[in-house]
RNA sequence: UGGGUUAUGGUGUAAUGGUAACACAACAGAUUUUGAUUCUGUCUUUCUAGGUUCGAAUCCUAGUAACCCAACCA
């Protein structure tokens, strides 16, 4: 009955772990640094692990990696926050690194006391230099011999405050002859005298990476801790640390992270977008961000199924743009409102109709029957969109064109019979007469054309702006191409529309709303629409057959 | 020239020594009051060379390629 879906080698090394005993519970975590706003590839991260807490019946904790108080801030903890629930996930704890800075001390201390840890007084530079390069084996610092008490002794100080910015670290002594670079005698420890957005300025010091991730994780009994293939080095000091430490040992697993075709996914070249202004902030729609993606209109439900369908490897990929769109319109076909809305109006005459006559026409809401219906007024004059025109119908062209007929979505057959042009040449007025026995659900005139239009009544269409989208990047992978990702920048990925005209039961559009406006794409509103100006995004357009088979010919 | 990780259609992901499959993409066709949806079909795959085996994507050997590692970032 159900289907057996083969597990991804994370959820094996689980089941695994499930069946031999080892533990009866699984607990994982998401642990995002908060120096910017989460993206699509998060969203991958997110999904793994809460899914994993949800599937084998476990827990998930979100955890703020917040170690480093000049790159952090509370704007982010909130957007961070904000976008893991609106995906839809719960955590069992709102956790941060920061809360275990006493207990990380202590650790501390207690590797200095074992003659594992040692203060050394070298510069950065210093320190590279002897560190050695991965062909060339590094050497001791002189200050590696430092005795138990002073070493203890530096390191109050170093807390205490004595010392300024890097004048002194703590390290870790291992082997400085290492294959591994991350083994030579690496940094647990720095100084800075920074304030630090929820410990403020209690500390001085601030534990690396490497010396709280693997202890936070251990103090919280995280069993499975899933990070992505750059960690793989850290893994043997992750190790390290927890064995001579002598605490829980949480076990790290690292996976691929997302890469998607036209976009970048890396925290610093978003940031980098946003500041320098291509584009209007994090949340702009064009954006690979959570928020970016949820106001262009994109639903939870679809990036879910999207990370369901990419799946879990250690394979470096490359995902297609192509399958999120499939993903967000396979769920949006499911629930958006079916409404009609003209994006570039030209107007079209049904000569024969009565002048002032309006009729109230039902269109359907939705996919199926359960959505029901609503009234559209119908008049004489009416918006189409000026590319279902054509002066001379092109080969296959099943739309508007003199001598062509068509149905007006819900309404009736009309046939063109003329056009007019203004001035400058361009067409402003399509007229045609429609057939009164051709009326949508009482049609007897037994009837059939190839192509059906939307439209809107001039008289009674609101006027809104839209807003399209396309790829931020022409290149497929602009962050390997030659030179500066920037200059892959796609600039005419916005295009505004500021004149559009939508049918009136739009008037009551929710910002939560998803629509379908009627062959031209799924759309919603934009958080700056007002109830004066209403403003749509385009989410997503129809797969369009048309446009190829045109390119075609 | 050190260490680590990974190689399956155009893109992803499965197959855990026993028929290489699923999805997306692409391409045809049917249905359609959205050139949408839906439905049907087509196309294309195990990095290379040896070996083990009745049988290899899977095991062995040797290559090759890509990615990661030398931040007081995470």
């Amino acid at each position: 009955m159900s289907e057996e879906k083969s597990l991804n080698f994370i959820e094996e090394i689980v089941e695994a772990d499930l069946a031999s005993g080892k533990y009866q519970t699984i607990l994982t975590r998401f642990p995002p640094e908060p120096n910017g706003y989460l993206h699509i590839g998060h969203a991958k991260s997110i999904c793994l692990n809460f899914g994993l807490g949800l599937k084998y019946g476990g827990k998930t904790n979100l955890r703020f990696d917040d170690t480093n108080p000049t790159k952090e801030e509370v704007e982010y903890v909130d957007s961070i926050k904000e976008d893991v629930q609106w995906l839809g996930f719960s955590w069992a704890n709102e956790l941060y690194a920061s809360d275990y800075f006493e207990q990380l001390y202590l650790f501390a201390v207690d590797l200095i006391k074992k003659e594992l840890a040692y203060v050394d007084d070298l510069s950065a530079e210093e320190i590279a230099t002897l560190k050695g390069t991965p062909t060339v084996s590094g050497m001791d610092s002189p200050h590696r011999t430092r005795t138990v008490e002073e070493n203890l002794q530096l390191f109050a100080d170093m807390r205490a405050g004595k010392y300024t910015d890097g004048e002194k670290v703590l390290r870790a002594k291992i082997d400085m002859s290492a294959s591994n670079m991350h083994m030579r005698d690496p940094l647990l420890y720095r100084i800075k005298h920074a304030h630090h957005h929820r410990t403020g300025d209690a500390w001085c010091i601030y534990p690396m990476y490497d010396f709280a991730h693997g202890q936070s994780d251990s103090i919280e009994n995280i069993t499975h801790s899933i990070c992505t293939l750059e960690f793989i080095p850290h893994r043997e000091l992750y190790d390290w640390l927890i064995e001579k430490l002598d605490i829980f040992p949480s076990k790290q697993y690292e996976f691929a992270r997302l890469n998607m075709t036209y976009t970048v996914m890396s925290k610093r070249k978003l940031l980098q977008l946003v500041t320098e202004g291509h584009v209007q902030g994090w949340d702009d729609p064009r954006m690979p961000t959570i928020s970016g993606m949820r106001r262009r209109g994109f639903t939870a439900e679809s990036i879910r199924s999207f990370c369901d369908k990419i799946g879990v490897a250690k394979r470096e990929n490359m995902i297609d743009f192509s399958l999120l769109e499939f993903c967000l319109r396979e769920d949006l076909n499911k629930s958006a409102l079916r409404v009609m809305g003209v994006l570039d109006p030209v107007k079209l005459i049904i000569t024969n109709y009565p002048e002032g006559q309006t009729e109230e026409l039902v269109s359907e809401n939705g996919p199926d029957e359960a959505y029901g219906t609503r009234i559209v007024p119908f008049s004489n004059t009416l918006w189409v969109e000026r590319d279902d025109f054509m002066e001379v119908a092109a080969k296959k062209w099943f739309r508007l064109a003199p001598g062509a007929t068509v149905r007006l979505k819900s309404a009736y057959i009309v046939r063109c019979d003329g056009f007019t042009k203004d001035a400058d040449g361009i067409v402003n007025e399509i007229h045609c007469s429609y057939l009164p026995e051709t009326k949508s659900g009482h049609d007897t005139s037994g009837m059939s054309v190839k192509g059906t239009i939307h439209w809107v009544s001039v008289e009674h269409a609101l006027p809104a702006e839209v807003r399209l989208y396309e790829r931020l990047f022409k290149a497929e992978n602009p962050s390997t191409e030659e030179g500066d990702f920037k200059e892959y920048i796609n600039e005419d990925s916005l295009t505004i529309i500021p004149n559009a005209r939508v049918e009136r039961s739009l008037a009551r559009a929710t910002i939560e709303s998803r629509y379908q406006f009627l062959r031209k794409g799924y759309f919603c509103l934009d958080k700056e629409s007002t109830p004066e100006k209403m403003v749509f995004n385009r989410t997503v357009t129809l797969k369009d057959a048309w446009s190829k088979t045109a390119n075609k010919a």
